[in-house]
DNA sequence: GAAGAAAACATGTATATACATATTAATGCC
DNA sequence: GGCATTAATATGTATATACATGTTTTCTTC
């Protein structure tokens, strides 16, 4: 292909989205093959070693696993990564072999208060869903989640059925994030949670706040509150050389 | 050049672990400017687009920075990443503009015990180096540091100046880490910790756990304990497609 | 038909080349 | 000297090509 690149995003950007979004999306759901590299490289018009360099970078990213001869596999979510992992609490309790049931508490549609604006980032106006659900193990209270969804950018929440399962998994399905933010915290429980959690007023609690956004704008603040000492957030790393 | 490679690993990864240990080690310190990509290729006799890869790599990794026609700068340690920055509570104090003071409260070698070799993951006849300080702010407590250092793996550090300053900040000096684990947790305050943090007795304390290994083996496990409710880890994140 | 050798195949790495893009340096003009 | 224009330069992106490396399939041979 001769080159005559008129958008403002390269070619290499252009084609990661695609496949990042086919991805993560589920439209190609883990195990599915991916398209040889010959077949993307005519299908995207591009030379092989644009499309392969693309696929190199997927693979760091934990996205595709790939094998020679074989080809190329959608991998298996083994955690998205270190940190989108940590939120997904129904993995979190099923690897710890314990039936996992949700339970809603609250669900409520309004106009954000100056509050829900400075977490979300977001004018006074906008209308937000905020819902407050339990997480359980066992039968018992595992992690607290209190969430702001931004309906200005994800409206079809409002009518997402929340009751039925966690809304971070909803979410996440409709809704590719571009960027996330975590902040943890060590608190002591307030009355309020404690009675939420079934634990001590005054006990030791895990709080992971995660804010995320899309290209369109913020997307959601959510606070994970675990109770006592037994929690742990796990993070592994390698630098660069990877 | 033709191909020729007889080593295992390829030319790629040989020439960002080179570049990536003259960052690290200081050898290269922030603001120093590297070779252009000709000669560097000339100098590891591969052609500019190798060098390219590398350099791409590393500046996603954040190690450097690149100005066309200016050429290649070690990066500014604006964090060497969010999660290695956690545990550098020098730069942490300083981003909050308070003096920063360190003060050793004891420092032991000894054979490892049962204890350490599990959290080190090193066998019970390995030599340790344990070291208990505290982080001070403005002359008050801000984090009380608990580390064992593995001598197998490192035995200078058996004679290191650790009463001048952290062992974190000697450590990354020497010793590259090639892999690191994470674990954060709430607790809540001992009658130990609550005396040397000066806080009050139960008090909810954010503990971080940082196990390192570089290629040589284990390395170090060391436990941060920050106290209250005012601490905060953050991590930002953007899936592959940066 | 089973075992082993050879071919086919998809990805992995590296090269040489070309041109785009951003920024600095040099130049010409008044 | 000041200012716009032009040239030089280093990085950024993409291509076509070549060969290496593991796998899987196919083909021999017994």
């Amino acid at each position: 292909m001769t080159k005559s690149n008129t958008s403002r995003s390269t070619l290499h950007q252009t084609i990661l989205a695609d496949l990042e979004r086919k991805i993560v999306s589920g439209e190609w759901p883990p195990g599915h093959k991916l398209p040889f590299e010959v077949e993307l490289a005519r299908s995207y018009e591009v030379s092989r070693m644009t499309v392969n360099k693309v696929m190199t970078q997927l693979t760091k990213a934990g996205l595709i696993e790939r094998r020679k001869r074989s080809g190329t596999f959608v991998a298996k979510p083994r955690g998205q990564s270190a940190i989108l992992e940590i939120t997904d609490v129904e993995a979190e309790v099923r690897a710890l072999n314990l039936p996992y049931s949700y339970k809603l508490m609250s669900s409520v549609i309004r106009k954000a208060n100056r509050h829900d604006a400075a977490l979300l980032e977001v004018p006074g106006t906008t209308d937000i869903l905020e819902i407050r659900a339990l997480h359980m193990a066992h039968g018992e209270p595992f992690c607290l989640e209190e969430r702001l969804i931004n309906l200005g950018t994800v409206p079809e929440a409002a009518h997402a059925p929340f009751a039925d399962g966690p809304a971070g998994a909803w979410l996440v399905q409709r809704v590719p994030w571009s960027a996330a933010e975590h902040k943890i915290f060590a608190i002591t429980a307030t009355a309020d949670i404690a009675r939420l959690l079934e634990i001590a007023a005054r006990v030791a609690c895990l709080l992971i706040q995660r804010r995320t956004w899309s290209t369109a704008g913020p997307v959601t603040f959510v606070r994970f509150t675990y109770p006592g000492e037994k929690h742990a957030i796990v993070a592994s790393f390698t630098p660069a050389a990877g």
